[in-house]
DNA sequence: GAGTGGTCTAGACCACACT
DNA sequence: GTGTGGTCTAGACCACTCC
């Protein structure tokens, strides 16, 4: 009956132990982590194994390695826009750009059955709920609304935001110690309500897509739930199948 | 100014070299290759290299490691659901299903201005049309048209493609040799019109998913691209983000 | 048991960044 | 030059599949 994994190689157990030092916050977020070397020597293991243990990280993107100078925390935070590092949208003409965000609204409340679901809570635990809107060339371009559990995020107001100058997920990684790792997105085609018409100026009924994002950090523990509403008529979702 | 790669390592040119009998068809989809000892001897490098190299094509889908087997060339044609490795519908609610097809047309054409530059083609050079909707439990969800170059697809018919029990990458791999490798997908939100609303049982200007995909083998070369238009009131497309 | 991919080691050398 | 990651080798042994 039971399927688990009968057999762990050596490189997968240096694997998890570099994930828990991360998960500990052993090494921070743009900081570098030791040499292989002095790794390969502190778990007793040779170079190789750890380097495919490093190589798995890194393809997840929880490291990152630059030859020459060592390998590195991953972080939303960069000055290269690593930051933007889950966002999809792509202009129809011209280059890529890089939004600007206008918070609407930040306030506390309980989860409802759909939100505790998602984020894993219980129903009408804490949660804080922002809203915002994000600009494109100053044209408004996505309605977001995020839901993130209280527990994690105290201390979170619409000032601490508004004085933060970087992502969402660059402040929180920075000032809440949660760094989101991975995301799944679930995406419809839905009329634009009053609310979304407003804000993203557009007419009633207007299609939009409806992205819904769940986003995890580590253990597969989820820690944000949005929803946002995308105008597409100068934008597009992009995304690569392989 | 030139910014070529000043280094190809070994292992990277024994990939080229292993891609190069891949794209001759030393090798058809669902065979296996050579052992990574025979490779080793053959290309006179030491098996981590092979290793090496088979690895970053088994990262690309483009090989298949079975242990104890042997290294496969991937296909669309396997039994298990890789047929659908490019399908990111799911269910509102429920388990993972697939479609079942119904082509609507299929006949010969021009390339547009658009399909041209989509598919590298020169303007008015000959395509195929297919228009085809998707049924998930005899309900239509898919819309699409699928244009593809003449040139390659000389022999497709609607008999030929009715007449086949399997995907139509799996056709287009056992029948005409291309291999779909990978794919970019652009998605907007439109209305339905006419004969979305027709095909698919919606209302006029119920909102779809627009799903643009050009779909490319080896060589990066384009070889189809499609427009789907979903119904997302009892699916969604899914995506991970990492 | 024979053959295949998967893991692990130890050591040599290369490419790159900093100082 | 020194230290870092990146490549390459040769060989031993493990896990899995099939005969």
């Amino acid at each position: 009956m039971d399927e688990g994994p009968r057999f762990s190689p050596l490189y997968r157990q240096i694997k998890e132990r570099l994930l828990a030092g991360l998960e500990a916050g052993e090494w921070k977020p743009g900081e570098s982590i030791p040499s292989e070397v002095d790794l390969a020597t502190r778990f007793k293991v040779s170079q190789g194994t750890v380097r495919k243990a490093i190589d798995e990280l890194a393809g997840e993107f929880l490291l990152v390695r630059r030859q020459g100078k060592g390998t590195f925390v991953a972080t939303h935070t960069d000055e290269d826009h690593s930051q933007y590092r889950f966002l999809r949208l792509r202009p129809q003409e011209g280059e890529q750009e890089y939004p600007a965000s206008r918070l609407l609204d930040c306030h506390r409340g309980r989860a409802s059955a759909e939100v505790a679901r998602m984020l894993e809570l219980r129903l009408g635990e804490g949660i804080v709920v922002l809203k915002r809107v994000l600009y494109f060339r100053e044209q408004p371009v996505v309605l977001d609304e995020i839901c993130l559990p209280g527990s994690i995020f105290k201390g979170l107001t619409a000032a601490r935001i508004n004085g933060y100058s970087g992502s969402l997920y660059s402040l929180f990684e920075t000032e809440f110690g949660t760094r989101m790792i991975r995301a799944d997105e679930r995406i419809r085609a839905v009329p634009a309500d009053g609310e979304a018409a407003d804000s993203l100026r557009v007419k009633e009924r207007t299609p939009l897509l409806c992205v819904e994002r769940v986003a995890y950090t580590y253990g597969d523990r989820p820690v944000e739930f949005r929803r946002g509403l995308y105008r597409t008529d100068e934008h597009f979702y992009a995304n690569k199948l392989a």
